[in-house]
DNA sequence: ACCTGAACACCGTTCAAGT
DNA sequence: ACCTGAACACCGTTCAAGT
């Protein structure tokens, strides 16, 4: 087949992510699709975490191509890159914790902040608030596919709710005082 | 031994997360420090998803005696239960988007959010945020635990950044205008 | 340099069979 | 009612050995 290269294993590991979401990414089955023993991985990839450091590069790879003079905007653009999968949250929060990539998120997450006279600081939190906004959603996308019945609040106007706090946070419901 | 009960299974999961964390509560783990076979444990439990629920609501025990004016201390109190173990937020986010458990944490902050005047949509918000925030922290402590050279930001600090987060979500920049 | 083969040390879950 | 024994179908990772 295809020589096994790097790019070759993101590639495959894209497509699986987008079928199977996160379980999809074990090396194992990574592997059997490249037609290649699990260890073969290894020699391109020292451990997952930096396999899925490199997929969680691509996914936020969009962000890099833009400006935003908004934070919100900023916020809703990596939601955006986020929810483009299944587990986007959950992978990137991971791989920003452990600083081996996806660091375009928080990045213009800081310009937009500054170009905004916002406090840089607010840049982390919101950056968080996306993540565990998208990551809740995701997860519960995850579990009404299995099956589970979801109690409580419905599962739509995500988006719509991850904005307001956003917006709050940037003092949008102070902004005509 | 004790009698291999609910309870007694809850106890040895909640000294194992102190212990080791998320990684400690496998069933086999579990199974082994009871002194009984895996199989067991599913005739007290359904699956994992509903023996780490069990956990977490005892996690979050404590919020159940506490009354909040504040919805920025309701998190802070959220907070302090979700740092009281490691990879609690992990946990406790996976529970409460699966609608497992652990809705203490949910419903504290609706009531002080309703106690403060502020709309009631800022509530699930703060929650989001919190978990976003400590399961960043905790996954970096995870990381430097295992040696992992942590570039960027600086690990202290991150209760004070909640604060300064949650207060600028509920208004508190602009409290004297 | 790059990959195979095979092992090591794990997982969650199921279920007939025992008591 | 409650647990054992044993299997099923998986994991990530390592590493000598091959080419």
């Amino acid at each position: 087949m295809t020589k096994l290269t790097r790019e070759s294993i993101l590639q495959v590991a894209m497509r699986r992510l987008h079928e199977y979401g996160l379980s999809g990414l074990s090396m194992r089955g990574i592997a059997t699709e490249l037609g290649v023993q699990p260890g073969a991985l290894y020699w391109h990839f020292a451990n997952k975490q930096l396999l899925v450091a490199g997929v969680c590069d691509e996914l936020m790879a969009p962000l890099a191509d833009q400006q935003f003079r908004d934070p919100v905007a900023a916020a809703m653009a990596i939601r955006e890159c986020l929810v483009s999968v299944p587990d986007g949250a959950e992978m990137v929060a991971s791989t920003i914790a452990f600083g081996l990539g996806a660091e375009a998120a928080h990045s213009c997450l800081v310009e937009a902040c500054r170009e905004a006279n916002q406090p840089a600081e607010l840049a982390s939190t919101a950056l968080h608030l996306v993540l565990g906004e998208v990551q809740h959603e995701q997860q519960r996308a995850q579990a009404v596919a299995l099956g589970i019945e979801i109690g409580s609040e419905s599962v739509r106007a995500s988006e719509q709710t991850l904005r307001t706090g956003l917006q709050a946070l940037f003092g949008g419901r102070h902004e005509h005082c």
